[in-house]
DNA sequence: CACCTTTTGGAAATCGATTGCAAAATAGTT
DNA sequence: AACTATTTTGCAATCGATTTCCAAAAGGTG
């Protein structure tokens, strides 16, 4: 038997192991840590003895010592919207991205899907004192609770967009800016009845529908109409259904609040026989991955998912270390395909 | 100022507590747990003070003392395929429905991408003292590694195909029979020259190429072609592109080994003005949400998703609880729609 | 050989909670 | 008032590591 953690009666703590091999838990813990302090050859002995049965200490202890987790909380409010879940494609998206910045850099994560309704639920999770810092996908419309933990909990970052004044740090595209490229989009396509196809209830898609608002305002156009549709998937093609007698008649240029709601639009559209982009133009929103192995191939909005991450990342480092990182409002792009 | 956790002199623990309420710590933490052995009146000026100060008992000590860490660690093996992330739908969607069970039973989720480069990374993330339970999604190739823990490690439950003999608890489709059946529905369909697109060295998708070859076989049809894919997103389109030419002259009908991959070459026929399902026809598997929103939409293999990730929580329960759940292999369901 | 420096390793405090046990306080009974 | 029964509470051990402080041992120098 070459390397099999053979004998079966566990090692169990480090006191254990000191037992064992004849000295204090303080050298144990020493060695194992590959300290200098500690000879080395009582060093290597003790670090034979636990590889040969197979012992590792115990990460909770030891992180309740050095007061440190190396745990990074990822957290997904859902204030409204409490159908939708983690299989989001947009927050799948960034999630991996994270992962990839936070293993590299020796943190675990924590995932955690929350419904707000106790009003404390950030706080919660913020001082469970598992946590070194928080990532927070969408302020949802959790705006006033962030701001609140924001005023004393430094390392914390927020992925959403920018009020002015906030005390929170936030990364993001600049949502309005990004809405009204898709309506000049829109509108150089000639579209003239526009829409605006998602919930405005989170400040990120709120701006969204303004810029459309802008967009439609600078050349003379009548008010985007808006087009409620619930981010969960599996109530969005009903949603978008119920829209659609709407549209072809009332409208010509939909902006989605983002690439899954487009390309569920699409779909619906196909599937009453009205053509993208021939009779209809259609816009998405974050440039997924997706958007461009569809049919048609989504015209969108580029929110370079993968840059944003790596800055949420950095920025939550800098907090982690003291430093007051600020907040990072990127420019969205038009990404021109298919659709519009 | 109504419910302001006011006084910014944070209290940092129990005996802080006790002190500033003039008991014992033991006192105040049976009052935070709200237990009956401590006298009403006294427990609620504890909570009340507790709450005041926005004071919350540290959970890494607590989870120390009870041995109980309320997190199920979800793991991704990424054995081969070491740039495939966690952006990949299928992992997303079953992680969406392990969130949802795991959380509604007050378990937090500790999400770990590994590339299992040490040959002990099971080892140290199962005795890591930090989780309660392990949830693996997917072989890999770590079939070995994966059963050497399962020997004594009991609450773990594996996604995946299910071994003739093995120990550890897995919860998965019958996958050899889910290739049959896209084979039968590729042959249905009048094609004679199949072929396999994925790479086979997962076990999972091995037995998929294996019920492939014999249904065609069992038709009397040459052995199936395997087109090697990987599963990154980002190599997967080039990888589909190199095939492309053998596709038309020695192949009519292609079972892929995953939606994504199947709606990768969908995508590519297209651009290469090869009609599906008029020229080619093409299966999925997994049957995501996505597949059937595509263009046109992906006949595929179901694996009920959510069923499974249902089972995998329910195991797992079970085995933390003591008793030995055993593996569940599920039927495989053929979802007959446009593309074959 | 006396004195100083460097290694080495042990004892004990610490991180922040939980909990078994026993003491104290209160209530209830005669 | 005395005595038992019942609540409440405090004390101290415990979970499993890390780390400071200190003493003993070893090595070096004049």
């Amino acid at each position: 038997m070459p390397d099999t953690p053979s004998a079966r009666p566990r090692i169990r703590n480090i006191a254990e192991l000191a037992r064992l091999t004849g000295v204090s838990t303080g050298t144990v813990s020493r060695a194992l840590a590959d300290k200098s302090l500690v000879n080395k050859d009582t060093r290597e002995r003790i670090q034979a003895m636990a590889r040969e049965h197979g012992f590792r200490p115990n990460q909770m202890a030891r992180r309740l010592r050095v007061q440190e987790t190396k745990v990074i909380g990822v957290v997904v409010p859902l204030g409204h919207e409490q159908r939708q879940h983690l299989s989001d494609p947009f927050f799948t998206a960034i999630l991996g991205h994270l992962a990839d910045a936070l293993t590299e850099n020796g943190y675990d994560i924590m995932l955690s899907r929350v419904i707000p309704d106790a009003d404390d639920w950030l706080e919660r999770i913020v001082d469970s004192g598992m946590l070194d810092g928080v990532l927070l996908i969408g302020q949802s419309n959790q705006f006033e609770a962030i701001e609140r933990v924001a005023q004393w909990y430094r390392p914390m970052v927020v992925w959403g967009s920018h009020q002015p004044g906030q005390v929170h740090c936030s990364v993001g595209v600049d949502n309005r800016k990004g809405g009204h490229l898709a309506g000049e989009c829109l509108i150089r396509a000639g579209r003239k009845r526009l829409a605006f196809m998602g919930e405005a209830i989170a400040p990120e898609l709120k701006d969204r529908f303004d810029g459309l608002c802008d967009a439609a305002a600078a050349a003379g156009l009548p008010p985007p109409l808006k087009l409620d549709t619930h981010l969960a998937s599996d109530v969005m093609a009903e949603d978008i259904a119920a829209h659609i007698h709407r549209i072809g008649t009332e409208v010509d240029g939909i902006a989605a609040a983002s690439d899954l709601i487009a390309m569920h639009a699409v779909r619906a559209l196909a599937d009453r026989g009205i053509r993208v982009p021939q009779d209809i133009s259609v816009t998405g929103f974050d440039d997924l991955p997706l958007a461009e192995q569809t049919i048609p191939r989504l015209t969108t909005i580029s929110q370079s998912i993968a840059v944003g991450a790596r800055a949420m990342v950095k920025a939550l480092f800098e907090r982690i270390g003291g430093s007051d990182a600020a907040s990072v409002e990127m420019a969205p792009q038009l990404i021109r395909r298919d659709t519009a």
